[in-house]
DNA sequence: AGCCCTCCTCTAACAGCGTTAGGGACGCTA
DNA sequence: TAGCGTCCCTAACGCTGTTAGAGGAGGGCT
């Protein structure tokens, strides 16, 4: 069976989540598929191409939303939503760069659309709707690639704790208060990392959760 | 005078804005800086590190930015806030990449210490001022990421109108409503895009501006 | 004066990247 | 049988980040 492109893109994903979007590759990728690297070529345009399909199939699942159930209010299926979203990207390495990088697809019309009707209906005008859809995405958008960035750096950060100059030089002028963190400066903070305090993964949920109350909380405060 | 760390941060940061995160090779940063390559690892111990600095740079005014003004009340200083960094990432081309792979400086805790001390003396919990600073830095960050992109896609439009097939193949079962609309498909859509116009800058901001509006109505409809 | 040592820069090279050119083998259709 | 479209190949180009190792300039010591 000759490859096709849908092949390519499965694998492209899984190799993203593997390796991460530094690490993927068309030559790793074509390897990964036993086949030479420019062979992918007849299948994809392009790498941009590629990320493009890729970001396609990540959020495939959002596409077929459906909107709020019977008797849910309007508020919370937009929360929900919105988690759902940021769920499919974080569970998929690097997923929110690719998305973020993409063109957007034609596919996403409908649903921006369904979506901009639910909160017409619920009795925002067009352009405030479509702002706030933007405004969810956005935020969405931001604390996923914020997440992968963390995600990253628990990765590739050097196990041995002492190595804070970079290299045999470092002008000494610069990391003024060395490492210590002067407890009694950042009272608040101090208290904040007594108080919440590990997984890492819940934390970053909590504070999408929040910031979804705020925006819809702020939309509910102007127009019920 | 030898080459100094500044110098070439210096140097890459204009580069960034010429030639974007994509183009800026140290190689080409070498030769703005009529070097060799591999001097700059004399000065900077990886390109990751390099962008470090370079993210520290592009956000060195925010850190010292004051607090609320005199009679002037947090919600608008907060909001006026988050909006200043917006329009400091935006300004400088592909700064929200850089930045949003960035590990955070420890210069970042005296003003987030600062924030949270001004949100909790305005009623909220430590807890959730935190939240709301994390999550009002993830808005900004995604809005900021979401117009780079917007704006590389605009580079790199192939001018013609008809690339539609990516090269010769084109598997025929894609792209399944071609193109043209189907303007009665989107009522909402169409209305829009006759009512928001152009002005592609100015469009993005008034996402952002209404992002915050909401984010910060829902704070003050919670703790007034 | 001679010497060493540190700072700074160099050339040469490695492995890997995206991408293009051009060719060759298969199977269908006429 | 010839021709054609499909799918994959090898070879190569110019680029990338990064390392190894050499060497010159300058200051401080003996």
């Amino acid at each position: 069976m000759a490859l096709t492109r849908d092949a390519v893109v499965d694998a492209a994903v899984d190799l993203l989540g593997e390796v991460g979007l530094e690490g993927l590759s068309l030559r790793r990728l074509a390897r990964e598929l036993g086949v030479s690297a420019p062979t992918l070529y007849w299948h994809v345009a392009d790498k941009r191409a590629l990320l493009d399909h890729v970001a396609e199939r990540l959020l495939a699942d959002q596409w077929r939303a459906p909107g709020p159930a019977e008797g849910q209010p309007w508020w919370e299926w937009l929360h929900e939503r919105a988690l759902a979203q940021y769920r499919a990207l974080v569970t998929h390495r690097d997923a929110a760069l690719v998305v973020a990088g993409n063109r957007p697809t034609e596919d996403a019309l409908p649903v921006v659309e369904a979506t901009v009707a639910t909160l017409v209906a619920a009795g925002l005008s067009p352009r405030e709707a479509f702002w706030t859809i933007m405004a969810i995405g956005h935020f969405v958008i931001g604390s996923a690639v914020e997440y992968h960035a963390e995600q990253d750096r628990a990765r590739t950060a050097t196990p041995p704790p002492h190595c804070d100059h970079e290299r045999g030089h470092e002008r000494g002028h610069e990391r003024s208060h060395e490492r210590g963190h002067d407890p009694g400066a950042h009272p608040h903070l101090a208290a904040l990392a007594a108080d919440l305090g590990a997984a890492t993964g819940e934390r970053h949920e909590e504070v999408v959760s929040h910031g979804l109350d705020l925006m819809i909380g702020g939309l509910r405060a102007r127009w019920g």
